[in-house]
RNA sequence: GCCGGGGUGACAGAGCGGCUAAUGUGACCGACUGCAGAUCGGUUUCCAGGGGGUUCGACUCCCUCCCCCGGCACCA
């Protein structure tokens, strides 16, 4: 089934053709680390996480690539405001939010690569950048991108320059020959960090350090860009502005995705409206699965609205999901060769499975897809309702473990063993028993000590079956 | 002001020029049941922001108005 994917440059979805045939190169705006992680972040990264999962599944060799802009001035900023070093920052930030990754099960990220550990890069597409014409050096030993010499400006978010200039509400930084013009470079003040450079000590430029990151590992041209509306401009226009006029190379990336935004409440999130939500605290209050599948219950253009029960709802919903898992594995352990249902069982495990890909070929659906999941579960509870037998609840298993893949949900594991079982075994034989001496104390007593361990039992029709958490 | 994206049933949220608007949550009824849990069946939405237009037919296409969100070159 071809990929469709949902191009801004476009502005249409485009079918997926990889540069080189099965290799896809994907980069991601990463952050820059000068503040918690937040829930906003995390939908973002949540939902480029489930693309690269979904094109590996599909076959694709993909090469996920996230920059950490660990000098910029919004750290600066907190260096002087806090007196700690931006290197400290840098180390406490992205270590929580590795760490919420890791949490979130976002996984599919194969290098980190921090801006710092790109200077020659970046020097080198300046000084590539000034020589070729297109960006100057101001007298204070900062350089500016001459946007003015780069017809394509403003493309990718259809910005005008004139309108622009039009509506400024800022003073114009006299050091430039344009409004438009932004910093590649960026000259020390004091108290500032530096690097030494042909035009004095400074600093990159917010934008320049994505362009040295993706052009070493990925050259002049890739498949695959990244990130939030909120980045179009002028963060993207900028990195195509500075990779195409250095490299002459156009399109510098054949597809650009942006992930709709987060509000919370129906407001824009700021700490200063107390609605701030960080990522840590998120994943105290809720289970990290369940975050994940908050975010992806709408397609990952969409804006969403976080609210707190927004997410309990998602949590009930994904709950029903998860407990016909549990279903699937307590009857694999009935083991019955063969059932009824079994001929139903299998045709919908097929379909749920065509209608999963397809929603996920169609822009990586993801909400589609739960939908279809959602109908297959209906499905599978009928069949084992009615009785199923083993090869079909094999194949529902795998087709739930095929989804989780995919969406990074459906991980718990299961920690049966074969002593497991045959306490389990006994236990649910002594409470049989009890029930039929309407001992239901008994009965009840097993269970709820049961209930503790985090192991349910549930009466069924033809007999007891054990869920474990 | 300019650019981009939205406004769908109680809520969340998809698809589609034409079958009852997917799916979930909530609520209600029923089945199952010692109790519990889970599940199944059914009910609940029917001016899809307002207005015009195109069409045999629009929630889906076009225009317009209203509202919401993000961005708009300094850099706090």
């Amino acid at each position: 089934m071809t990929i469709r994917v949902y191009n801004t440059l476009s502005r249409r979805k485009e079918d997926f053709v990889p540069l080189h045939g099965r290799r896809v190169s994907m980069f991601v705006c990463g952050i820059t680390p000068y503040d918690a992680t937040h829930i906003g972040h995390a939908k973002t990264y949540v939902a480029f996480d489930v693309v690269a999962r979904y094109l590996r599944r599909k076959g694709y060799d993909v090469f996920y690539l996230q920059n950490v802009t660990d000098i910029e001035d919004r750290l600066i900023d907190r260096m002087h405001k806090s007196g700690r070093s931006w290197k400290d920052l840098v180390k406490e930030f992205v270590g929580e939010y590795l760490d919420g990754m890791t949490r979130l099960a976002c996984t599919s990220v194969n290098l980190y690569a921090y801006a710092t550990d790109y200077m020659p890069e970046i020097l080198e597409q300046i000084e590539g950048l000034i020589a070729k014409g297109f960006a100057y050096a101001a007298e204070d030993g900062s350089v500016y991108y001459d946007t003015t010499r780069y017809p394509d400006w403003g493309k990718l978010s259809g910005q005008k320059v004139e309108e622009h200039i039009a509506g400024a509400r800022v003073a114009v930084d006299e050091r430039k020959r344009n409004p438009a013009d932004f910093a590649l470079w960026k000259a020390q003040k004091p108290g500032e960090p530096a690097w030494d450079s042909p035009w004095g000590k400074g600093r990159p430029g917010w934008h320049i350090e994505d362009t040295a990151i993706t052009v070493r590992h990925f050259g002049p041209r890739y498949d695959i860009h990244g990130g939030a509306t909120e980045l179009m401009f002028p963060h993207h226009e900028a990195e195509i502005a500075q990779a195409e006029a250095f490299t002459g190379v156009k399109p510098f990336v054949n597809v650009w995705m942006h992930g709709g935004m987060l509000m919370v409440s129906g407001e824009e999130m700021h700490k200063s409206l107390g609605n701030f939500w960080a990522l840590k605290d998120a994943l105290a209050r809720w289970e990290p699965e369940v975050l994940r599948f908050f975010y992806l219950n709408a397609h990952y253009r969409s804006p969403i609205d976080f609210a707190p029960e927004l997410v309990d709802e998602a949590g009930r919903s994904y709950a029903r999901l998860r407990e016909t898992v549990r279903t699937i594995d307590a009857e694999r352990r009935r083991t019955p060769d063969a059932g009824s249902a079994d001929a139903a069982l299998r045709a919908a495990t097929a379909t749920a499975l065509e209608a999963f890909d397809a929603a996920m070929a169609d822009d990586f659906n993801t909400r589609e897809a739960i939908a279809a999941i959602f109908e297959y579960a209906r499905s599978v509870n009928k069949a084992v309702e009615v009785g199923t037998g083993r090869v079909a609840l094999d194949e529902a298993a795998t087709a739930f473990a095929r989804f989780g893949e995919v969406l990074g949900l459906f991980a718990r594991a299961s920690a049966d063993d074969a002593v497991v079982e045959g306490l389990m075994d006994l236990l649910v034989r002594l409470r049989e028993d009890a029930r039929k001496r309407k001992d239901f104390a008994t009965a009840d007593g097993i269970r709820e000590g049961l209930a503790k361990l985090g192991i349910v039992l549930e009466d069924t029709r033809d007999g007891v079956r054990w869920k474990s958490a």
